[in-house]
This record gives C-alpha cells, sequence and structure tokens, in this order.
DNA sequence: TATCTATATTGACGGATGTCGATATGTGGT
DNA sequence: ACCACATATCGACATCCGTCAATATAGATA
C-alpha cells in the first residue's frame, strides 16, 4: 500500500500535477505545490541549491557551504534543514561530516509543472 | 540607453542568467531571483496565475478571479498586484473592467531557470 | 573517559507577509 | 450632478520567517 499523503515531501505529493498554465488548479493542488516553491524563494537557499548542484560529484560537505555565506552555522543548517524536508535536497552522513546533494528530478518536476513545458 | 536595473521587473533583471543548477550563483544573481520566486510562493497566486492563464482568450477579469476564491476583495487585488509588480502578470484596463494576462515568456524563463533544461 | 570537531536544535528577536474592514478612485448610466 | 459598481489603497492585526547566540548531539581520537 501507498504512503499516506501527510509522509510524503513536497517533491513527492506534487509529482502528479499538469502545469500551472493548462489547467486551473484545485485549492488543493495550490497547498500542496507552494511550500515546494516556497523553500526555494530565498536568496540563500537558492545559492545552496546552486552551490550543491554545480560542486564536483554533485554533492557538497557543509563545511564547505558555511563558507560561501555570511551567516551563522546555525542559519546555513535551518536552510538545509528546509530544502531536505521539501524533498529537494538529500542528505547522507558520512563520519562526522555531513554531505548535501540535489534530488535530481525534484527541481526539473518542478520546472514543468510552472509551465516550462508549454512554452 | 537601457533603463536602470531598479526600473525593470524582476522577470526582466533575471532574463540572462543560465540555470541555477550548472554554475553557482552569485549572491547578487540569487538576490535578484528570489523575488520572482516569491511572487508564486503561495497559494493564492498560484491559482490566480492558473485561472488566468488556463481562462478563455488567455485574459481574466477581476470580477472572475474574486469570485473563484473564498477572500475579500482587497485581498485578491493585492496578490494580483504582486503579481503585475513582478512581472508575471500584465494588466490592461478596458472600461470599468480590469483585465489581467500572463506575461507568456515569464514562466517559462523562470522554469528554465530553475533548471528545467538540465532535466 | 575526556576532549575536540562538525552539525543540529532551541529560544528569542525584528521584520516581512496575508488578511481584513474601511475608504478612496475611477467609470458608466440616469 | 448624482448614483451604482468595479477595483485599488490604507491601516491594523496576527502570524510566519530569517537570523543570531547559546546549547545539545554525535563521531573521531587520544
Amino acid at each position: 500500500m501507498s504512503k499516506s499523503l501527510l509522509e510524503l515531501t513536497p517533491v513527492q505529493a506534487v509529482a502528479c500535477c499538469s502545469p500551472v498554465t493548462r489547467d486551473p488548479l484545485s485549492a488543493e493542488a495550490a497547498e500542496r505545490i507552494a511550500p515546494l516553491v516556497k523553500a526555494i524563494a530565498d536568496p540563500v537557499r537558492l545559492r545552496l541549491l546552486s552551490l550543491v548542484s554545480s560542486h564536483a560529484d554533485g554533492e557538497a560537505c557543509v563545511c564547505d557551504l558555511n563558507d560561501a555565506f555570511d551567516l551563522s552555522q546555525p542559519t546555513i543548517s535551518h536552510h538545509l534543514k528546509l530544502l531536505h524536508e521539501a524533498g529537494l535536497l538529500e542528505r547522507e552522513k558520512r563520519g562526522v561530516w555531513v554531505y548535501y546533494r540535489v534530488n535530481a528530478g525534484a527541481l526539473s518536476d518542478l520546472a514543468t509543472l510552472l509551465g516550462g513545458v508549454t512554452a
């Protein structure tokens, strides 16, 4: 049996829908999609996503990421958590270090949803 | 001569950049892109965009849009203003009514920026 | 066990955001 | 001129969000 909607990340909960520009979005669908968009609606999180994605081997250690910002370590940790909970970043602990990598399909699913397909 | 960056809508200010997933985003670029993403990071605004886009002739009157929500008229007006200022909706007054239509390229530019291209 | 380092969590604070009711503005009809 | 209607703006309020300093947790090493 499939997992409850409530156990899915925003990305998983949204992977089904047609682009926003083709059919009127139901209130329920909009409520599912919005948190995913909110997750990337911040300059720090956009840069984090970009840094991880373009990093060697497609993954980056938190220690590398901290250095790229003039922000406290807890703040970066907070943003990484939000991206992870949204399903956009995957988290792997290796020894003392934590590595993040982008969930490959997630961003493109989102892009499709936003109407890239109808261009 | 070209207009100042400050006079451009977020969409115009961003139309130049490569996808977020390919190169590390500069802090400045991230600060330009984030407001655009924020503009669609709300369930009401997502539905507004979707309603306008999928409406007959690609345009919708504010009076139609108000009826689709259990929200006050000023609230819908507020969200439409945000979408317009972001460059995602165009506004045209005809008589007493105001019609909005989606800026055709804007959403797809945004989708491309978010990495749809690298899928 | 003790200690050092990497990362996460907590609690607090200021500023941004979504919503409303009241009001203003603008347009057409009488 | 006046009124009715469509839309926008204003001011207030509650909630959410980004940030920090302080602290907790967990792994490695001695």
